[in-house]
DNA sequence: GTCTATAATTTGATAGAC
DNA sequence: GTCTATCAAATTATAGAC
């Protein structure tokens, strides 16, 4: 399949088709071949512009590895209220993702197929998420007496479950329960709301 | 790495040996080598016993993701009351995983990798999720008052999700929360119970 | 059933013409 | 910069002795 933008350069051509084709496949199911089909170039071009296949990985990896965080320390670390930031957390969370369905999946599994190369080139200090504000101010608004008593690491990953889980076990969902994609979107869009309805009603005393 | 038991039949050890790899490094980037090495023993048994990767690939996965699935409907379909129901479900599914912590991140990629074989001929109707019983009791209690108005899709999408997802990122958590393994464990033993707390915190009235 | 040796295939990478 | 043709390495799969 072959999809050309053709006011796009040969090196985009070539990262928009690699993004696809790994995000798909995997580092490791990925075949060069597939990516410059998908490009509607040369295998070869492939070599000349990044070299080898590790060096295109890490390059849409670092990528999508960004995409999945970045705006979220801006929330983490603001001065908002606790409710509020609940609140805001979800719906960029979800937005992002929305955009890009796939990547968490993506993401996590290469990070577990290879933690360490994760470690020592991929990630980014500034993209690292920061949560420790975050938690603090759950502490002091339990100690405040304005929510239940509640571990914050606790909360902060139910945070998280609940905006990302849903995209990774999407396949699972159109299956069993016959969600079509245009549902799965309404879903997903009806969460941005209900999730932080749940949260706050599970922690509000 | 070769850790052998003595009274495992080869066929054992291969699919001992098999099931480690595969779900370490995926059907894709699995090595028939890594295996036989794991085994302690000849890359030609595998095909001996298995004829080719890919079948062999379909006898762990077919038995991975019926392990992620079967108990549930024993929850899902019984007599139990909702929030009864909730409790189990979370105690279950954690207690499951947690022998098994890698398993969700394999199996959910691999459908997403190759939803087709999937659905053609790996799939069992015994082992799909039926919650349409759980489904129908949520609403049943939402209409007698009992709970609060949400959509029951949602509420078990959130069910499933603050159960599943911690083991999926649980790479992440380690490396920027210094969370080390028995640490982890520890946490997901406590969900156990706030799991339910939580849920149930947000939809009672 | 189990092994060694080897064939067959796939796939990442390069050489060299244009 | 781009292509075709080809190589080299990795990996699945098989043949055949024991």
């Amino acid at each position: 399949m072959v999809k050309v933008k053709k006011d796009q350069s040969t090196e985009e051509k070539i990262l928009a088709a690699a993004k696809k084709v790994f995000v798909r496949s995997g580092m490791t199911g990925a075949r060069m071949q597939d990516i410059a089909d998908e490009a509607g170039i040369n295998k070869a071009m492939l070599h000349y512009y990044f070299r080898n296949k590790e060096k295109l990985f890490e390059v849409i990896f670092r990528e999508a590895a960004a995409k999945l965080f970045p705006k979220l320390n801006l929330v983490f670390e603001s001065d908002l209220s606790l409710f509020e930031k609940i609140e805001r957390f979800t719906v960029q969370y979800i937005d992002v993702i929305l955009e890009n369905p796939y990547l968490p999946l993506f993401v996590l599994n290469e990070i577990h197929r290879d933690p360490e190369a994760f470690l020592t080139h991929i990630w980014q200090r500034e993209n690292m998420p920061r949560p420790e504000k975050f938690l603090d101010q759950i502490e002091r608004e339990i100690k405040k007496g304005n929510i239940k008593r509640i571990s914050p690491l606790q909360l902060l990953l139910n945070l998280i479950s609940l905006c990302i889980f849903p995209f990774m076990a999407r396949p699972m969902f159109q299956i069993h329960l016959g969600v079509d994609d245009l549902q799965f979107r309404n879903l997903m869009q009806q969460r941005k709301t209900e999730v932080p309805r749940f949260i706050i009603d599970a922690i509000r005393k």
